[in-house]
DNA sequence: TCAGATACCGAATAATTTTTCGGTATAGCC
DNA sequence: GGCTATACCGAAAAATTATTCGGTATCTGA
């Protein structure tokens, strides 16, 4: 929750796209609810590398965006769950074709992380 | 130029996808080289909302990760241009399914963003 | 030689995002 | 009442990313 100080120009397509579902796990988030989980706790299960307080976060940013809506049912114990919206319906195939092109790259992605890795360690070792 | 502490799930596409033009400025830069603005001053002018030194810091990363390459023609003045390898034009579909998105919904976006600053404004108010 | 254009880069700072930590609340079970 | 599970939230700290500022270097034409 901050309050931006630099402008973005929401004209642009990707600028608008990427402020929707651009954050580092958001696309990971509309992803897993549109795979049918849906309850916080599961969310923070199956998210296991990230912390349960950034997912729920995300989440009542993705609710203020209509991209999901919270849907809570009297029982026990208390049953919270969360669903696409339209709006977040539609975001799928994009964030699908992201996940198509991690995986099809990922091996180069991760041969190319570590070599920027070193590259960075020998310029702060150099400096 | 930063060496990550956090560790990530590069096995995810999504993730690696984000590791790769995930960046706040990248998908531009992308577009824009695929779309024939190749030269620095060029994408300079272009992405005018954008700090030159973002642009280029961001350019020298897509260089380490195979994503363009630069060429240097002798000649005046230097004359200096960015293309896309295979491996960045294959990004193309996907920041173009980000842009269509983006485009469709930019009304929408533009409305929940201010609705979005407002509820911020009345919190600190609050608060 | 000096101005002007191009292309960079380093370092400090500012802005933003992510994480950690610890707290609240409700409900059921023993 | 103590214990567990679920679901949150605030505030501070840490990590990351973006921006600003000022510098270097090359070339060319005036």
């Amino acid at each position: 929750m901050y309050e931006r100080k630099i402008k973005e120009d929401l004209d642009c397509g990707i600028v608008a796209a990427m402020r929707v579902f651009g954050a580092k796990w958001k696309p990971c988030i509309i992803d897993a609810i549109g795979r049918g989980i849906k309850r916080p706790s599961e969310l923070h299960r199956y998210l296991d590398t990230t912390s349960p307080r950034v997912i729920d976060m995300q989440l009542s940013e993705l609710v203020d965006f209509g991209v999901v809506v919270k849907e809570v049912s009297p029982g026990f114990p208390l049953n919270v769950a969360y669903s696409l919206t339209p709006l977040g319906e539609s975001i799928l195939p994009v964030i699908s074709a992201l996940d198509h092109w991690g995986s099809r790259h990922k091996d180069q992605v991760k041969v190319l992380h570590e070599r920027q890795l070193s590259r960075n360690r020998a310029k702060l070792v150099a400096g």
